[in-house]
RNA sequence: GCCGGAGUGGUGGAAUGGCAGACACGCGGGACUCAAAAUCCCGUACGAGCGAUCGUGUGUGGGUUCGAGUCCCACCUCCGGUACCA
């Protein structure tokens, strides 16, 4: 009977279904394990083989600890909110709320095709009120709490998508969805969350979570910690009559020690202190520049080839140290959104300041003595002993970093300064397609929130969502929406018209999931305690600062404010593991939209059936790097399969019964060992590779070996789950394998009984011998210098040395 | 510039400092067949040789070691992330 993988697959699938198979007990599961993917986004297009390579890998980590005897809940839903949507719907000219659902139905079959493990009663959809409604309760929540607030902030503004977006959002100075825009700044009110509170506790966790190196380091380089001083540079009494009176420029630095070099300061051209600052006669050209910096978009702005600019705003400061006057300066080498906005300009010991003056003629004094060997040109950044810095001549940079703090400190002129890059998370987005902010604006009262009983915000449905340019969110157009009665006076107010932010949707899905049918909770307290934190988490590593992030922060607020229980072990960290996948490569390209070279996976399907595709995207390589996605090897995965089949359907019943020849039985123990590490390590590829080689083996053996047969099976089920459970059943079984546990193996059948030792004369490779195992040096050194081939090489000399490694390998030195 | 990752046969890729190229794809040969497909078997890094065999070989150049794809130093190339962050 030849293995029909159409009939075999849609049986399957169908049974699973019948029986709830993939739903587990949620609150008396015993042994619970959550095994998580990234929400998928649905586009049109479908689902694509990066999207299959993803889910499969969780799906095989999923089912593997199913046959570990854990109570897997493996959920999926869709995150089909914010711009990637909503600019899509705009493109072919579909409402968003007509077009989602076509494309979930189309999503949700091309995953059901596939096998997964999912449990498909608890599907949540972000753009459903009864997911929204949490949404915004958990805005709610984090305003109550004072992590949400309201800021006036330059933001970055993409003409296309004619709506601020978020620092992550921008790649290069572009818009991450138009790679073509420049991306362009615009100062507007927004809400944020404080993110900022958790800086130091999002980077100390970072320390000790079980994630993939590559996400901590991103995670550690995006907070940005850094220490430093923030120093005091008083303003010249007369020099600026005006903006004397506001006290000292405060300014950022990692290094106070060079504090004596500082002879001039820049302020950003939008730093508030400049307009009071400023004298008359510098006014028009002052004003000027802010203009053109204004009108600069932040690529030009960014380009670090380009030549310095500034201007002297007419003013001096006094440098702390030296008590001499220094010119102030705006460039728009300061940026406003990092530090004070304001620096000491050292130009002997900084790149950047050196540039500057160089261009502007501004004295350089080197504070730092420079060694013999460094260039005698251009700044001297490194660390050295400090000179021209009167008390503190002589000591070494980084000892005087502290002292001169403190020094400073003294005259209440600065005090020391951790300073992270990390901002808040700008919230708002002036589009339609995305959960209203449950926020209302009263003349009277001021800013009041909805009250959570009346929760949902809906969003009313607008046949012309498309935004204005103008930054006003198209719902500002709907009167019947904007306009509402303030829920505190009564009296006429407005609703806050923007939407929050795709990544607030999916910040927290996973906390639903398991209360995806709740009316009462976001999240059931005692399944959460159950469920939470998540076992494994797997998703691609795009993902690592923005979404991760969030989410990271959102459960660390959340357990502050008693919404999540605490937690003494992972001290609210939302995700046991993480471990980031890799990309698939297709044509020496990244696979994606915009590059047009997606694979769609129902072809394949088709014709190898789900269970071949997804063992041959296991395949390509290894799992945590990706692979390069070329169709032309998914034959030898089908006839492996169709092997495997033949084998146990046709050939097995065949065969006499009995025990494995000790050679495959080794093998077979070897191979349960391998695949097991393998599964936890995520090598899927040399999982794979090794139940080849063991099927290659035992097979020939042509006996009926129970054990042998059902480890087989039971280890290929993860990779292909409906063969396994056809096959599972040809041997005799009830459904199904999922509920069959995992093999173990017997370790001292995973040595051979005896091995092939590598023999080498000086360092090369002669020849090998096949000895008992364990066998001694001299053993194995006289049955080598009897071998032809090493006689050859050792006639005439005299044997210096032997080094032996046991079971592995003789090299005989001679001379 | 900075931070990651990767450079291995015709291809995808394997290799706790110990026989480089597992496992596959492709290719060559053979069996089966009237023939083909499918399947099965054998071979397949490169160079020299009829051959046994010998030499060379993991991006480049050095080094450590009895022994290096693997460790160290200095580079080159590709991919990803990030960037006037003071």
């Amino acid at each position: 009977m030849a293995y029909e993988h159409a009939s075999i697959e849609r049986r399957w699938q169908e049974y699973w279904d019948a029986h709830q198979c993939h739903t587990p007990d949620l609150d008396r599961a015993r042994r619970p394990f959550y095994a998580l993917m990234m929400f998928p986004y649905p586009s049109a297009e479908g689902l694509h083989v990066g999207n299959v390579f993803a889910f499969t890998g969780v799906d095989i980590q999923a089912r593997f600890q199913r046959h570990r005897g854990y109570d897997v809940f493996e959920p999926i839903g869709f995150d089909a909110f914010g711009i990637h949507s909503e600019n899509y719907a705009m493109k072919v000219g579909t409402h968003p709320m007509r077009l989602i659902p076509n494309n979930v139905a189309n999503f949700r079959r091309q995953l059901r095709q596939m096998g997964l493990m999912v449990d498909w009663s608890r599907e949540v959809s972000t753009t459903e009120p009864n997911y929204y409604r949490w949404t915004q309760w958990i805005f709610l929540k984090l305003y109550e709490r004072g992590l949400a607030y309201r800021g006036k902030a330059p933001v970055n503004w993409c003409p296309k998508c004619a709506t601020v977006i978020a620092d992550e959002q921008v790649i290069d100075g572009m818009c991450e969805r138009h790679p073509d825009t420049r991306v362009e700044k615009k100062v507007m009110e927004q809400w944020f969350f404080r993110i900022t509170d958790y800086a130091q506790e999002l980077l100390d966790h970072l320390g000790w979570i079980d994630w993939s190196d590559i996400v901590r380091r991103a995670q550690i380089n995006w907070i940005g910690r850094s220490e430093g001083a923030l120093l005091r540079f008083p303003v010249e009494p007369g020099s600026s009559s005006a903006g004397a009176a506001d006290g000292p420029i405060e300014v950022f630095t990692t290094r106070p020690d060079t504090v004596f070099g500082a002879t001039y300061m820049v302020l950003a051209p939008e730093h508030p202190r400049v307009d009071a600052l400023v004298t008359p006669e510098k006014r028009a050209e002052v004003e000027a520049y802010r203009e053109a910096t204004r009108r600069k978009d932040s690529i030009e702005r960014m380009d670090l080839s380009r030549e310095k600019t500034g201007v002297w705003i007419g003013a001096h400061a006094i440098n702390p140290a030296t008590s001499q006057p220094i010119p102030i300066w705006i460039s728009d080498y300061v940026l406003m959104g990092y530090g004070t906005g304001a620096i000491m300009a050292v130009p002997a010991h900084d790149e950047r300041d050196h540039e500057f003056a160089r261009k502007f003629a501004l004295p350089i004094v080197e504070v730092l003595e420079r060694p013999a060997d460094a260039p005698p040109e251009g700044a001297f950044t490194s660390a050295g002993k400090m000179q021209n810095s009167g008390p503190f001549d002589g000591l070494e940079s980084e000892a005087a970093k502290a002292k001169i703090t403190a020094w400073l400190g003294e005259r209440g002129l600065g005090e020391p300064r951790v300073q992270f890059r990390l901002r808040d998370w700008c919230i708002s987005r002036q589009r339609y397609w995305g959960p209203p902010i449950p926020m209302i604006h009263c003349d009277v009262c001021g800013i009041v929130p909805v009250p959570e009983s009346d929760l949902p915000v809906l969003l009313p449905e607008l046949e012309d969502f498309r935004p204005e340019g103008s930054g006003q969110s198209p719902l500002a157009r709907v009167e019947a929406f904007h306009r509402v009665a303030c829920p505190k006076c009564g009296g006429a107010a407005r609703r806050d018209t923007d939407v929050s932010d795709n990544f607030l949707d999916s910040a927290w899905y996973f906390l639903r999931y398991p209360s995806a049918n709740d009316d009462q909770h976001a999240w059931d307290p005692e399944r959460t305690k159950r469920w939470f934190p998540v076992d494994s988490y797997i998703g691609g590593r795009e993902h690592s600062v923005l979404h991760l992030m969030y989410t990271r922060f959102l459960c660390l607020a959340f357990r502050d404010m008693g919404l999540l229980p605490p937690d003494p072990e992972f001290k609210g960290e939302p995700f046991k593991r993480f471990r980031a996948h890799g990309l698939l490569i297709k044509d020496g390209d990244k696979m994606s939209k915009s590059r047009g070279n997606v694979v769609i996976p129902d072809r394949y399907v088709e014709e190898y059936g789900a269970d071949t595709f997804r063992m041959f995207l296991m395949f390509l390589g290894p799992y945590e790097l990706g692979g390069d996605f070329r169709d032309s090897g998914i034959v030898g995965i089908r006839r492996f399969l169709e092997r495997v089949h033949r084998w146990c359907t046709e050939e097995l019943p065949g065969y006499p019964e009995g025990p494995l020849p000790r050679e495959a039985e080794v093998k077979l123990h070897q191979t349960i060992k391998k695949v097991t590490v393998d599964l936890e390590t995520l090598g899927y590829n040399t999982a794979i590779a090794a139940l080849m080689e063991c099927h290659n083996q035992i097979r020939p053996a042509a006996v009926r070996n129970r054990f042998a047969a059902e480890s087989f099976v039971v280890m290929l089920s993860p990779f292909a789950p409906h063969l396994a459970e056809e096959l599972w059943a040809s041997l005799g079984h009830a459904p199904t394998v999922e509920d069959a546990p995992w093999p173990v193996f017997d370790p001292a059948l995973t040595v051979e009984e005896t091995v092939e030792i590598a023999v080498q004369v000086n360092g090369k490779m002669r020849d090998a011998i096949a000895i008992s195992r364990d066998a001694e040096e001299a053993e194995v050194r006289d049955a080598a210098l009897a071998r032809e081939k090493v006689r050859s090489q050792t006639a005439g000399k005299e044997l210096r040395k032997v080094i032996y490694v046991k079971n592995r390998l003789i090299n005989l030195i001679v001379s």
